[in-house]
DNA sequence: GTCGTTCCATACCGACCGGTATATATATAT
DNA sequence: ATATATATATACCGGTCGGTATGGAACGAC
């Protein structure tokens, strides 16, 4: 059993800065998703060859999948806003960053999570599934942060935190097809108003 | 200028049920989305040939408009919920009726509208936006009912059709993406249950 | 230098894509 | 029967898909 050694500076050193290149593939595959997103527009869009591609990343699906991690860690601070004190105000915000995050500049594009594959090939149905347990798991969040403000009594009486997740959860998703669709990002925070009209419970 | 004459019942008849074969083909189209669904694909579920396809329908392209079509006659029902006497009545109609179509015995499935292509290749971006037209008509008939209502007395003081109607849409849209991630038919009426708590007033 | 290692560039792979040419089968019209 | 018109079956088209083999270029180690 011989030690790795110092295997990292061994040979032609990459040409390319993995993480920006990484970053141009999100983009890619957030205006075409998954499958929309061809090895040809990737490695254009990128800026390296199909095999440095497949070196670093391994290959489409993997590197879809570190695409989404990327996000992940950009949309962060997106759901660090539930850790707002009241729940109605973490609620909002989270709507209101996540249009944010939809809308970049004039152009509205949605979240990854629904545009990536929301339909598919047979191909695909590994992906596909994917990106519904990503968007599980945000509603998930969600539904704890509502748990939460249902033992401190910051819930409106008869409240169900499962369904109000799974409903917010749905105001965002639709959000994404509508940002799809062309709506301004003016036009989706009007949509977030009418939304927490839900809560009877105004909290200042 | 010579009339055009008999030429319905002429030469060898076809072999198969133009209808039943449109129907066989929205099914692989909403599953599968546009780009999803291959040539063989269609022509499988369709039990037809692949010239045959052509005859009858066009292209690929064409025969998804007539599915859309074909979709659209289907879902009018939905569409006729909307001239229920009660706009509160209406809309929560609307979204239930919207539901059990996008849930087609145990599997959700969502709309097509939503499904067929919320993002793609360039290629098909043609198709993309006539969905995303298509859902904008059905916004439209919305806000057109809520309007109604407004000149009727009988939405609440302050509403703003066009933002209701847009947050109607986008619940109806985000319901299509819960439905493609799983969630069962019951799951989906609850999320109703809670969207219509902006509705102020109870008509009954 | 030479070696070992890693990366880049090119050209290529089989499979599948949407779409069609060709030939044959089956109907009506005369 | 013959001619005409339409549908079907088969086999094929160029192009693109995701993925890779190959050979040379650029580094550190020695």
């Amino acid at each position: 059993m011989q030690k790795p050694k110092t295997l990292t500076k061994l040979g032609r050193p990459r040409a390319f800065d993995v993480d920006e290149a990484l970053d141009r593939a999100l983009e890619v595959f957030w205006s075409n998703g998954y499958e929309g997103a061809s090895l040809s527009d990737l490695t254009d869009a990128m800026g390296i060859t199909r095999p440095s591609l497949y070196a670093a990343f391994g290959n489409k699906e993997e590197l879809f999948r570190k695409a989404l991690d990327r996000y992940g860690e950009r949309a962060s601070s997106v759901l660090a806003t539930l850790e707002m004190t009241s729940a109605r105000d973490a609620i909002e915000a989270f709507l209101t960053q996540s249009v944010g995050g939809q809308c970049d500049q004039e152009r509205s594009r949605g979240c990854l999570l629904v545009q990536g594959a929301l339909s598919c090939s047979e191909e695909s149905e590994h992906v596909r599934r994917e990106l519904a347990s990503r968007r599980r798991l945000i509603e998930q969040s969600i539904r704890q942060r509502l748990i939460r403000a249902e033992s401190e009594g910051d819930l409106p009486p008869n409240s169900n935190p499962a369904d109000l997740a799974r409903y917010i959860a749905t105001i965002s998703q639709g959000l994404s097809v509508q940002a799809a669709g062309g709506a301004s990002h003016k036009d989706l925070l009007n949509v977030i108003k009418v939304a927490m009209g839900f809560w009877p419970i105004t909290s200042h």
